[in-house]
DNA sequence: ATAATGTATTTTGGATCCAATTCGCAATGC
DNA sequence: GCATTGCGAATTGGATCCAAAATACATTAT
């Protein structure tokens, strides 16, 4: 923050957007830059689609119907499609088409382990650099999961609370992989945590992670967590019919 | 393998191809669905080059002459463009284009750091999995590293051995991000292989590797290959100039 | 009736065309 | 002289058009 006199001889107050304290607006910017491309939007509604599971695995995805749907042409969908297929989230035949693609019990598994792997790696770095702003945050998404009735919320609120420590971490390479890995599994576990009991076991192991992380017990976080995804695999592995590739 | 009759009188050894054995003929098939679309041999070009440091942090990819260099139109490259962009190794502004992306110091020693974590991970389930010739194959690589005099080969020999050996694991998930972690450092470890004493060390550790492997020492490949990337990584922030964002 | 073949429709991959934005550079005003 | 403005070229994003392949369906021969 500084005081600037503009040219019209007033005195505002401004934040200096942009890096350049050249030239001083009245006005709050935004980078044009960012805004989202017909590709984009497309690829984020079927990526939630998917991810969500109201694209269930195995369904074709027509461009021309889809095109359709957003009122734009074939060539932002195909964009997207192959943006979604990068991510795993499709597979796509040569003039066959995309279809939303599913796991196996094997690859399900396996992602679980690289998740417990990898995140537990992530929050034991975290602890450290966790601000009372963070655990505040992490508590909150703790208790709104802990008091939601509405199982269609779980998943985000699940996702929410494992962010905000994560986030604490600094560590954007870590944090980009999670969050593909995440994408790949989260319509197995949103149908795993309705299961009976499913949700209070959650619950419970994320109160002792939550503590972990205010006592500053970097170890104790990441071996909890660890647990924590692999209970969930082992869970996934009753409940999920045989399926995917 | 089996005898079939042909329509022709002919008695013809033939394999069971693609799964049905309806159909008999006297020559190999291939399934055709799986050869490349242009985007595809656009985009494996175009990351090859950029892995191998031909195109250079910060340069501009202008679809246009690409697509005249290939002599194919825009549509295609926009698309290899798209599948760039989501592995990272070009960054896209709306209407400005894309540009090779670079590594800062900061990322850079974050990819080390995964990678150190992920593939010690990844070795040490793959020991016990190791065949006679997944471990002659690696020495071979291990061999062709050591005597070759051409730096420009070091790279793709020294990514052969590790490869060889991660590849008995049989996790197909954690070798994906893998290669597209490597893939993102490449350009620079090849550049450090070449600088003194460098190329030495990494045969030295390769070595104890491969004997922690052909040992059946798990734990002790796990933690060599550790070092070994750490290491690199060590090394990596002496020599590599400050660069990319 | 059934298996094989031929044909029409659908769908994808790629080329071409058009609109929107950025960039380079000259012209202008202070 | 230097910052600002206005235009034209270069470049990207998206729409439309066309060719190639796959799928569905009708036809034919056995």
């Amino acid at each position: 923050m500084r005081f600037l006199h503009s040219t019209l001889g007033l005195v505002v107050l401004t934040k200096d957007i942009l890096g350049e304290g050249k030239c001083s607006l009245k006005f709050q910017a935004v980078d044009i830059g960012k805004a989202a491309s017909a590709a984009t939007l497309i690829f984020e509604a079927l990526r939630k689609a998917i991810v969500e599971g109201d694209l269930v695995e195995g369904e074709a995805l027509r461009q021309d119907e889809i095109a359709r749907r957003f009122n734009a042409s074939r060539i932002p969908v195909r964009e997207a499609l192959t943006m979604l297929e990068q991510q795993g989230l499709v597979k796509t035949e040569r003039y066959k088409g995309a279809v939303v693609a599913g796991l196996s019990l094997g690859e399900a598994d396996e992602i679980f382990e690289f998740r417990a792997l990898v995140e537990s790696e992530i929050i034991g770095r975290a602890v450290p650099k966790m601000t009372d702003r963070i655990l505040q945050d992490a508590r909150g998404y703790f208790e709104d999961f802990r008091n939601s009735k509405d199982p269609m919320a779980w998943g985000d609120l699940n996702r929410n609370f494992h962010w905000t420590l994560y986030s604490a971490s600094e560590l954007p390479f870590y944090l980009g992989v999670i969050d593909n890995a995440m994408n790949r599994i989260e319509r197995y576990l949103r149908t795993q945590l309705v299961m009976s009991g499913e949700n209070e076991r959650a619950n419970a192991e994320h109160l002792a992670i939550l503590e972990a992380c205010e006592t500053g017990d970097a170890q104790r976080a990441s071996e909890l967590t660890r647990a924590h995804i692999l209970g969930a695999k082992a869970s996934l592995r009753l409940h999920m019919p045989q399926s995917g590739a």
